[in-house]
Parts: C-alpha cells; sequence; structure tokens
DNA sequence: TTGTAAGCGTTATCAA
DNA sequence: TTGATAACGCTTACAA
C-alpha cells in the first residue's frame, strides 16, 4: 500500500505538503497539486484508514450484535441498518450472538476496545430469559453510546427503536372479532419467552377480555414438531374459528394443517401472523400478516445513534415504528 | 478510554514497563505485573484496537461483501462465516451490494485501504450479467487477498468455494426420471443470469437429453407476480409431472399452484426445489429439496482465507460443498 | 507556499 | 528489572 511517505519521496517535498495538497488545502499551489493528485492516482494512492482513525479517535464503524440472522426479520433489519450506514459513510462490524448471553458478553466486550464508535443491539435471548444486562450498563459506562433495536431493555436507559407490539396485536384481534365475527381465536407463539411476546400476548388477552371471550393461548417454544403441536390442536379444538401467530413460522404451519385437517380457509378459520414482504407468497392461500417494517426498523436504528453522535447533551428517545395490517382477501373474508 | 499512558502515570512508571507488564514479559518483576494488572482491571483498561491495528498492520477484520441477505441462503452462508470469524478471533465488515455493480465496486474501494485484511465475496448480479469484474482484479493487484463464493468468476484467480450446481440437479432431475418414473419434467428458475443458475439448468439438460425426452423451462427472471406466471404454466401444460426448482421460492409456489389446479401431490407431481433447513416445513405437503449448506460454505470461506494468510507462497484452490438430495415422502413417491 | 514536529496508543529495540 | 525512544500513517499547529 502506497503511503503519503512514499508520495513525498517520489515527488522530493514533505509528507505534510502532500497531505495538504490531497485535501485540497488552500495553503498548496495548484501546480503541486496537481503534481501530487497525478501521481496519487496513478500508484492508487488510498490514505490509511486505520491512521485517521487513531488520529481523528473516530472509527466511523458501528457495532451491530444481532441474535441471529437467519429469521427474515433480523435480515430485513440489517439491511435497512446496513443502508443507513453506507448513506452516511459508515461501516458496521456485524456480530451474532446466536441467541446466547456469553456470545452477546464476548462480542460486546471485544468491540469495546476503541473499534466502534457505537452499537446497534437486539437483545438475546438467553440474557433477555435471564434478566441479565449487566454488560450492556458496562458499556454504556465506558461512554459508548448504545441503541437497542425490538427487542429492549426497560432498565437500561439508552435510545430505543421498538415496534408497536401490543397495538398491533389488539388491533388484528379486534378486527378478527368485530369485523371477521369470530369468536373462538387461538393464538400461537413460539416466542413467548421475549419481550416483545410477552406484548403481542398481552395484546391479544386485552381484547379477548373485552369481548369477554375465551383466551385461547398454545406455546410451542423452541420445539422441532410444531406442525404436529399445532395440527394436534386444532384438530382437538374443532370450534376454533381464527387463528393469530405472533411470529413468522406458525401463521403458515396453521394454514398449512388446517387445510390438511379439511378446514376452508379463510370460509372455517381466519388467520393472520407475522411477516414481512415475501411471507404472503409463501402460504397459499395467501396469509395476511402484521407486516413488520423492518427495513424502516433498521434504517431508523442508524439514524437515530448517528444523530446521537452530533448533538452534545442528547436526551434519549424511544422511536415507535408501527406495524401495518396487511390484510389477503384469501385468508381473511 | 483509559490508555497505557495514563496507568503510567498513576503507577509512576513508564509506558513500556507498563505494556510489558499487561503482555506478561518475563522482563517484569512480579510485584509490578501484580500492580499492573490490578489497577488496569479496576479502570477497565482494554488495548486500543486502532493503535494495535496501526503498529502490526493486521486489522483481524475480514470485508464480507453480499449481494444481499435477506435470501437466507445468504443469511445462513454469513452465519458460517461469523462463525467462523468469531473462533479465530477474527471481525467482520459486511456490505451488502444489493446486486448492483456500484455498490459492490464503492464497497470494495472503500474497504481497499487498510481496513481489513482480506474479502469474503459473492459476486453481485448485475456485475455477473454485465460481466464487469475490473474492480475485483484491481484489489488483487493490491495483494489484498479475495475468495470467492457460491457465483463465481472464472477468469479471477484467486480462493473459490462453489457447490456442485451442476451435479445436483442433474442427480436430483435423473433421481425424477429413473425412480419416480417422471417423463414430463418443467424446470422452473428465476436465476437464470448467474452463474450458478446457468450451471443448474445445464444439469438439467443433460439428463433430459440423455434420456431423449423434452425440455421444459419457465423462466421467470426476478418478476412480481411469480404464482401467476407458474399456475398459467400448469394450466397450459397439464402433461407435466414432475417440478425441478432451482430457486428455493419456486417450487413452493408451485405446489401452491398445482393444488389451486386440484392437482395431487405427489401422486400428480413430484416437486423437488432448492432450500435450506426450515424451507421444507414451508410448505404442505413439505417439499424436497436440494439442499445447500449454506453454514458450511461461510465457514469453509472464512476458514480458506484465513489459512491463506498463514502460508508463504499460497496455491490457490477451489473447494467444491456438494449439496444434499433431501426427501420428503410427501413431495416424492 | 512549503516544511518541521508533535501526537493519536501501541509495541519493540536498545540503553540504563 | 525498568525506561527512553522510535515507529506505524496520518493530521495539524506552527515555523520558515
Amino acid at each position: 500500500m502506497t503511503t503519503l511517505k512514499e508520495l513525498a519521496k517520489l515527488l522530493n517535498i514533505s509528507v505534510s505538503t502532500v497531505s495538504k495538497a490531497l485535501n485540497d488545502s488552500h495553503e498548496i499551489s495548484e501546480q503541486t497539486k496537481k503534481r501530487v493528485n497525478e501521481l496519487a492516482a496513478k500508484l492508487n494512492y488510498k490514505p490509511n484508514r486505520i491512521a485517521q482513525q487513531l488520529k481523528t479517535n473516530k472509527t466511523k464503524t458501528i457495532g451491530v450484535i444481532l441474535p441471529t440472522v437467519t429469521n427474515p426479520f433480523f435480515a430485513e433489519v440489517l439491511h435497512g441498518i446496513e443502508t443507513a450506514a453506507t448513506k452516511h459513510d459508515y461501516d458496521i462490524l456485524v456480530c451474532l450472538s446466536d441467541e446466547l448471553l456469553s456470545k452477546e458478553k464476548r462480542s460486546l466486550e471485544l468491540l469495546s476496545n476503541g473499534s466502534v464508535d457505537g452499537f446497534i443491539i437486539a437483545v438475546a435471548r438467553e440474557s433477555q430469559v435471564r434478566s441479565e444486562f449487566k454488560h450492556f450498563a458496562r458499556v454504556l459506562e465506558n461512554r459508548i453510546p448504545i441503541l437497542l433495536f425490538d427487542r429492549v431493555i426497560q432498565d437500561i436507559e439508552c435510545d430505543k427503536v421498538i415496534v408497536n407490539d401490543f397495538q398491533s396485536v389488539y388491533e388484528a384481534t379486534k378486527f378478527l372479532i368485530e369485523k371477521e365475527e369470530r369468536s373462538n381465536i387461538l393464538l400461537i407463539s413460539n416466542i413467548e419467552e421475549l419481550s416483545v411476546g410477552k406484548l403481542r400476548i398481552k395484546g391479544y388477552n386485552k381484547v379477548i377480555e373485552e369481548h369477554g371471550l375465551q383466551s385461547n393461548v398454545l406455546k410451542l417454544g423452541n420445539v422441532e414438531n410444531v406442525e404436529e403441536e399445532v395440527f394436534r390442536y386444532l384438530n382437538d379444538h374443532p370450534k376454533i374459528d381464527a387463528v393469530i401467530s405472533i411470529d413468522h413460522i406458525t401463521g403458515i404451519v396453521a394454514i398449512n394443517m388446517a387445510k390438511k385437517l379439511g378446514r376452508l380457509v379463510p370460509e372455517d378459520l381466519s388467520v393472520i401472523g407475522f411477516g414481512y414482504d415475501k411471507t404472503p407468497m409463501l402460504s397459499s392461500p395467501r396469509i395476511s400478516i402484521i407486516h413488520q417494517k423492518a427495513f424502516d426498523i433498521g434504517q431508523q436504528s442508524m439514524k437515530t445513534l448517528l444523530d446521537s453522535f452530533k448533538s452534545e447533551d442528547h436526551q434519549f428517545m424511544t422511536l415507535v415504528i408501527p406495524s401495518e395490517l396487511k390484510l389477503e382477501e384469501s385468508t381473511v373474508n
């Protein structure tokens, strides 16, 4: 790699002159600028970023710690994060916690050594289940900003970007009751331990209660044989006339199992799940979804974090990105 | 952030003594080591990585440029890459090209300034379609190693990790003909412009030819209304008795559309698609897939690249990670 | 208009 | 056993 020193030597001028010339300083004559730029171009000179980082004490890099990236929600969030980062000339260091506290902790510690200017994080499942958040607090004490999204922590004071989990499920359930005229609504979940899962279930229960209906919640945890469990439940409970799934998998499974049982969708059973752009295409009939604007969540997270760098005494904020009920005529009437 | 200098000042010893003590040098007395380590722990000292990078001229960071991460294949590859990186104490800077030549070029150039020790890349669709690869050559000239995976380039000399695209489709098609006794096999594709798509189609055509059958290829490009197109094709061609999809979407769509047309799967129509771990669960009946070991591809890519750093005169290699035909009794007989 | 020198936080060489 | 110093590549005050 070509350095300033090398250019200076070849041109028989000083390093600082070269530096200034490349930065188009008014102190330098046009002629020198031209000579310098030409040689730099010829030798494909690029200022060494590490040196710049050391000098300016800014890395222009954000550490992104995600629980997983095979879940399409987080994949799309990452897309949004990357897009916003690129737009503002930042890079992202990506770590996956695999939902494990230990990995999350390790990544956080390893990157808290000047590697990044800040973090964007969705908390690992294990950390949430065990309510173990000290590692976040420690980073904040070190004055490295953190932005939490989706799975956030009440007690940690920092910027947050969340989804209207409670509200969206509340409204979807209400829709099933009032517009679809359903009264035996099953909620299926494989994320009930997560903060977002709890909120979604609360949203469901609230409406159910308001309408004096019976609450039916099928908690699947992280089991392998989701299909079998759903099949059995639907088989054992023939009165169920609507399903609301609070993740992006089990809604599709419910449609498939209902059909296997000879139930007509949407005539016998209305189905609403969670999902993203391509989710509806994966089931037949196309599933109605509570569409989480994952890309926006990612973009806004990055934007909010970068904005916070600018203002001096920054006030922490919590941004809510509302989900959108996307109905398909095929799964609701 | 605490620095060596600060520690030195507080302890009234020199910076170099502190440095050596922290690195457990034999030159330093146990007593000093103890004092230093205790204070360092207390102040949560971490050696500044940027400074280390500048000093050693190694970033321990790999640039990863992916076309997209919402495609589950690339998401899972990324997972493998990250896992291997963490294992070897490397970080990854992730850039998404969004399948665009311009973004790919930009990321490559921006990171070729000492930000990374090497690259792992899957070529963007546009770069492949336009056969524009100069930007890769330029990076290699700068002596920054590149490892290409999945979508590789013949003319670029570097390490490569690929899938047996030709072979896997050849064998799957052969299976449909010989074991399933199908003779009107439709290949559906939405990736025919890609190198991997071309190879897969070749694999199909080879068997078709060997058996003197008719080649039926439905190219969808990147259209929106995939479902409609597939529906129409199946409707217009009632003789089709098997489908092989060379991506992870259209196979599921084919199952759904066939059912909509009243065709029985697998009795009337055998279906094999491409996919990953959770793909079969998304269709009913569960779809048989050519299972790409995306996680392994990611891991091996990282491992191969890091290995290449060690040996001096490294010989480029091309690693093939064979896909596995994963049959489900529900979509083949 | 150009050059000198200090400094960012480390590590490593050499001297004390 | 400890310390002074130079160096990595860059930027920037200050001097010439």
